[in-house]
DNA sequence: TGCGTTAATTTAATCGCTTGACTAAATTAA
DNA sequence: TTAATTTAGTCAAGCGATTAAATTAACGCA
């Protein structure tokens, strides 16, 4: 409903490329991966690669593009609402800490939300290998997303600990907080036989969302002075 | 020094590959490394991974068997340790978050040592695509350690926390644990462009272990009565 | 509407190259 | 002399890229 229908010809496999490739990309890496396989996927002729995007490295690039396009369309809004919130908050505030907590909670929200959408396709793997070695398809997912996110939780950070904006301290915490939630899916083997999770389903997420929440608490009491 | 140099030739061979194979099979993944790259950088004909091993898929569990005896190294002694205290702990004492959040200290310095240590090596790598598509390979590493730590950790979490033994709130905070460490690792090229860190230097590492102390000191607060 | 032309897209086939596995012969150690 | 180990070379299969030819859609004009 959401698509137009208004694709040419040329358009829709270019979709059918990108979506097959971020399977099998996801599942093999990127040289693992052959042509062959993806277009089979996609079912679509191989030569049809070379035409569209160049060739297998730029097939990879489109894949990002279309990630990144995703992960804006579910992040942008809640973080535009958060960085207008911290944009009035006043920092010294008696209730700044339970101000932080719930800007928090309402990111991480989204964040976990978007993650469970998508956990079925290969998000995660694709991401995950380029975290290892970077190459332009990361680059352009950090400046678009992940800076702006990580720099907002680690101004929530600030906020919430008292300590000061934007320190190395912040930023470390920032990255453990994130790494509370993503391990869950970097070290989904590991998860799926210490808590019997086979696949993350809704009652896992709840039962994960409830977790993180008593810890982000602790870490940010709403009603004691900052350290 | 530790290495008695009584090895045979074949036990040279050996070893080389397990060595050479633990990078490359590292850097690119089972399919993507071709065995001719791995003799190569082992210094060895390529022959000798059939005659060896019986096949790639051989020389790979080769690896891990490598892997899980020096994991096995590091962490094993205090493990024993935790648990042989954790056995003469009384679970309803005063001072019970205190011993928890001990315990948990000496046990995620051995991990980080443990992981700084071989941080150049290939062992994250090889890991982290073990987690996401599982294979015999791993089902040997968890089985002899992962499921170890996991299970004490859990424990550790029970006791600092009252919340019921083994429950699933505590395994899944025994996750998010060692998610707060791993987050360094998995999320490599976000923790390189957010703070900096090219790489895990000694400082780096002195900074992670402070921030990650002070938040397990704030979930398991050593003077509060329990939930 | 229908025809003819042009551009966009798809197809099958082929290129040189690398892959993992295997083998017989050569080399080394016992 | 015997067994263990190493070597160079070969095999079929699969790789990414490319090409010329075939097919399809788009557009101007009658």
């Amino acid at each position: 409903m959401t698509e137009a229908k208004v694709l040419s010809r040329g358009d829709q496999t270019r979709d059918a490329l990108i979506r097959a490739a971020l399977v099998v990309f996801g599942r093999s890496g990127f040289d693992a991966a052959s042509t062959r396989a993806i277009a089979e996927a996609a079912g679509v002729n191989q030569a049809l690669i070379g035409y569209h995007f160049g060739g297998k490295q730029g097939l990879y690039l489109g894949v990002f593009e279309h990630i990144i396009g995703q992960i804006r369309e579910h992040m942008a809004p809640v973080a535009a609402q958060v960085e207008h919130r911290l944009a009035q908050a006043t920092p010294e505030g008696p209730q700044r800490r339970a101000l932080a907590l719930e800007m928090m909670q309402d990111l991480f929200d989204a964040f976990n939300d978007m993650n469970f959408q998508h956990s079925r396709e290969g998000w995660v793997r694709l991401i995950l290998r380029e975290q290892q070695d970077p190459t332009e398809a990361f680059q352009l997912l950090y400046d678009s997303i992940l800076s702006r996110l990580m720099g907002l939780v680690t101004r929530l950070v600030a906020l919430g600990s008292g300590l000061e904006q934007d320190s190395e301290a912040c930023r470390i915490r920032a990255m453990m907080i994130f790494g509370q939630l993503l391990v869950f899916y970097t070290a989904r083997g590991t998860a799926s036989r210490h808590l019997g999770w086979k696949e993350l389903n809704r009652d896992n997420l709840a039962a994960l969302k409830r977790q993180f929440r008593i810890v982000l608490e602790s870490q940010f009491p709403p009603g004691v002075p900052a350290v």
